[in-house]
DNA sequence: GTTATCCGCGCAAGCGTTTGCGTAAAGGCG
DNA sequence: CGCCTTTACGCAAACGCTTGCGCGGATAAC
């Protein structure tokens, strides 16, 4: 006969138990039901709070069919982005009382389906993702759809109508930065974009066209490179670029970390940054601040209120203020800052 | 009379109905429990596939009393070391088929404890905790104890004796660094210290007195400044140390980041680096590869492992390979990386 | 005094799974 | 053929909590 030793933690049976009272009343009084009188209310606080009670949530999580949990997928948490991005959404994720569960996919496809399957059964109430660059298949996502889990996307966001997504407009960034760059005089303006399925890359191309049309220059295809935004394909565009026969004498790269490497290149081939070539990037991540060459602009995305917006989206969705099939994007704008003029 | 949609998810329950068989037999047929004969396993798990089957974790996490899931708390993840050694924890964790809940603390004590708390009531089956730099009070740790849910420490860890451990030995890499400064011909070397609670603070020192003594060079407590790790305050510390009567002609700084910090402070002082003054730091982040004056060498502190070994810990732990009560502290060797010569 | 109303509480079902134990049927052995 | 051991399965309890419903008793309304 073996009797489980009950972990010592006080369950609402033992209150009801020395209170001579029904389970029902305990849980009721708990909970600060109306039907309770306040005498019976009183004793039952004052009994749990001297066992020391604690709800026991895996069985509330259980009964209840809802978690109280969301889960969090994104590709590196060490690009400055992405750190600050969770803190929105953590922030404002335990200020609901909602809690957080983590994974990297470390933008590996195969990586990223195993954790939106481990949070599947981990039974998330709901998910927030900002995918891999090098994802192409939603299989994953379609799952959770089919298991009526919601999921909102954020700044790295598939390129499907049928989805929730918080992103931020690059497009006006990336004109306001092209803008930028014509006024300093540049003419031959090459951008290191990113992989060509992120809608953030597309979004980059067409505020780099519509900048020029803006000004009624002419848009050269050439110009614009799609690079996997590894160090080696920071060089390997760069090093595309410099070879053209109009020379390039600014860069529009993918984002900050894109920009230091493109710098380190540039450096390297003895190049004089701001002089013979100049770059404006997106991200504006605070490490660029310290680096010899920051970029003289970078297009500021503000991922902390990406983060925030994100998590409040899936939010009213969880809490049904929103139909889980009325897709909406939001769109932030995004802002560019000028570091050296 | 309301009757539950039942939401879709097929449970054991209806296999069991479907086959005619009793739910015990459904679910050790799922186990591959040897008392189940080959046919019926067949017929089971034909029939789970075919309904798309997930097993309701939250059910068995209740039933079992256990949820898979690790709590880590650290205090601020866009610093480059945590989020290192978190993708550590992160990849141990889920090739065990655990689970990570996320909190950060931002150093603030306060909501370190809400952390807790709120982990607490999820019932991780263990934590993961680099304390904030400001905590002196270890209650919510305690609770954890008093609730048997073990914790291991990490980089930062409280200096208790009673508490299971992983840190890096820097009083080895600090002797190096200073060895290293001592080599180059400095002899005035400063040192921009942590919070003096740190035991992280406490090694540094001595290894910083230790490789004096090694050099029979006398140590001269001046030359230690305790600073609270942010930009004012590696500032003040900064201008401390120059306004002393003896030329500091190095700094050993608590971190890479406090490194960026002194440096900027240094060039507002029009200080040449490397010439006039010399920095030797921590953490050997990526970043300040980046830099313009990265410090001349850095005390690597391998972040990743380090969150490898807190998780292998805290499983054995959890498996009951380990005691709970044989108190262990693992330390990891630190090494002096030299960018500059 | 009778009836409707409300307050305070208990009963019991149910959430999905695991697991100790009981038990038929089948097979082996002397 | 009787007995014992497997094999293959079912029964039912248990995990801790929530909640619809029912029911006595007190109070108010007429």
């Amino acid at each position: 006969m073996r009797k489980v030793v009950s972990s010592g933690q006080p369950t609402i049976k033992e209150i009801a138990k020395r209170l001579n009272i029904s389970v029902s009343t305990v849980s009721r009084a708990l909970h600060d039901h109306h039907s309770i009188g306040l005498r019976t209310k009183a004793r039952v606080k004052a009994l749990a709070a001297e066992l020391n009670y604690e709800r026991n949530q895996t069985a509330v999580y259980f009964q209840q069919g809802k978690t109280f949990t969301i889960g969090i997928l994104l590709p590196e948490l060490s690009e400055a982005f992405f750190s600050s991005a969770i803190s929105g959404i953590e922030d404002t994720a335990y200020s609901n009382n909602y809690t957080v569960l983590l994974g990297q996919s470390h933008d590996d496809e195969a990586r990223e389906k195993q954790i939106i399957q481990s949070m599947k059964q981990h039974r998330v109430d709901g998910c927030i993702v900002s995918i891999g660059k090098n994802t192409r298949n939603y299989d994953h996502f379609e799952m959770l759809r089919q298991a009526r889990i919601p999921v909102v996307f954020f700044d790295r966001v598939p390129d499907l109508h049928d989805i929730h997504a918080v992103s931020c407009n690059l497009e006006s960034g990336t004109i306001q930065a092209v803008d930028f760059l014509l006024k300093k005089g540049h003419r031959v303006i090459g951008m290191i974009n990113g992989p060509e399925q992120l809608v953030a890359s597309k979004e980059r191309a067409t505020g780099y066209i519509k900048a020029l049309r803006k000004h009624r220059l002419k848009y050269d295809p050439e110009l614009i490179v799609n690079a996997d935004l590894t160090a080696a394909g920071t060089d390997s565009a760069m090093e595309y670029l410099l070879s053209l026969k109009r020379k390039v004498t600014a860069v529009v790269t993918f984002n900050d970390y894109v920009a230091m490497d493109a710098v380190q290149y540039a450096l390297k081939r003895k190049l004089e940054i701001n002089k013979d070539i100049t770059f404006v990037s997106y991200a504006n991540t605070p490490v660029s601040g310290y680096t010899a060459f920051p970029p003289a602009a970078s297009v500021e995305q503000f991922p902390y209120e990406q983060g925030q917006a994100a998590t409040n989206m899936l939010l009213s969705l969880l809490n049904g203020e929103h139909p889980l099939n009325d897709y909406t994007n939001t769109i932030m704008e995004s802002r560019l800052v000028i570091h050296d003029r």
